[in-house]
DNA sequence: ACAAAAGTGTTTTTCTTACACCCATGA
DNA sequence: TCATGGGTGTAAGAAAAACACTTTTGT
């Protein structure tokens, strides 16, 4: 059954389900489309994987090639294998999802891409099954981020309990309250509350806080888990 | 940056993690490959994605013919990308994990492919990278097993408690208290008693049930949440 | 009557939830 | 001094864990 000769081969694609978070709302980097097929339309920023490099490395370069980024959280979520889910030639794509503190990419994008931020909840229409695609990815956005810390990623390395609970309630959609959500934190002892206040929000101050991934790694190994939901 | 001429194709395969459950046990269904390369050693079921077929396509047509059965539950956990994952040409992998009760499969497989049922814990080294699909699949299958009720799918239509907690134990590897375990089932009015008793394992006999998936679904619009952990 | 699996109950402790309350401070 | 967001405490209840207990029946 599985001889190497005369397979078809297809075209393989990465596509990119890019989270931004920026004034308690979470958004989405979408780009209008300057080639064909669909010429305008609005699209997930995606490219085709090389012979000479993994799917990760692929989708790391299409990150890389929109935003400037390097290092920025990736991580695979499904692939989607309709025959007729792309115009022009069959295309096989796996979506990843990412993850980055928005204030750094503001600059450098929009360059050589009409790269937008669009906030969650007002995505236009996207080409193919781009939209799926994104429900798909933040279905598992929500459950990573309840059982790993990686909302963490979304945030300014200093950030206060209120600004990590406003991000919790965008990617969940819904109100938390705010008492159980920072007891939960307060047993987190790799969240190390700095000398230091942001006082933009409120007269007293909000202390800033860092996430100190090698004291989670300790944790993890002493077998705590992470859990924080709505 | 993505235009369709000019681009790589690479080859496209599925890969089948095929669970079974029998006697307590939890089992994988691996070949010994009778082909080039690597012929003699042990490795999943795969082979390669049609022009004309749909991943999800594929990966039940590739269990059909190792198993001769249809309307298996079929899941897709992850694409694996390597670039030297396989050998010969590039070839992209989605992996798909099947579950299915053992019983109803024993005779027809092993006809066309030198197919065998190892115990979970007995695996053999495979090739290529097929032994890190096993352990990812097997991740999410412990996950799927403890949100949503798929477990039913390893057992017979009837099957006793005592049956579900070893599947269980199996899946987790880890002992259930049956008490425990036993209360979360008794909550869930989807499973349905029926007037039958197995005494093969007991003088008293235990009653044989039945997954009722109209009963979950209704339960589940009315907010019930499947949980059934270790 | 007793062994052995099937099945139920009970107590203890831990975690959630809802919500009231105090704190600090600039205007 | 008071409004506002920041932050803590607590009582009621739900759920998890541990384990003792009862039931059934072939031998």
């Amino acid at each position: 059954m599985k001889a190497y000769d005369k397979q078809e081969k297809v075209l393989v694609a990465v596509d990119c389900i890019i989270f931004g978070f920026y004034e308690g709302q979470l958004n989405l980097l979408l780009i209008r489309r300057d080639f064909e097929p669909r010429r305008g339309e609005w699209s997930l920023m995606g490219g085709f994987l090389r012979e000479s490099e993994s799917l990760d490395d692929a989708a790391a370069r299409v990150l890389r090639e929109l935003t400037g980024l390097d290092q920025v959280y990736l991580e695979q979520f499904r692939a989607f294998g309709e025959v007729n889910r792309d115009e022009g030639e069959r295309t096989v794509s796996v979506g990843y999802y990412a993850l980055i503190n928005q204030e750094n990419v503001q600059p450098q994008l929009s360059a050589d891409y009409a790269a937008h931020w669009v906030p969650l909840n007002e995505i236009p229409p996207l080409i193919f099954d781009h939209s799926d695609m994104v429900k798909a990815a933040l279905r598992r956005l929500r459950h990573r981020a309840t059982h790993e810390p990686v909302g963490f990623e979304l945030l300014p390395e200093k950030f206060t309990l209120t600004q990590l609970q406003w991000l919790y309630e965008a990617i969940f959609g819904t109100p938390i309250d705010a008492g159980n959500f920072r007891r939960r934190l307060r047993k987190m002892d790799y969240l190390q509350r700095l000398n230091e206040k942001d006082t933009t929000n409120s007269r007293k101050g909000a202390w800033y806080y860092q996430f100190v991934s090698e004291g989670y790694a300790m944790a993890k190994r002493n077998g705590a888990d992470f859990l924080l939901k709505p």
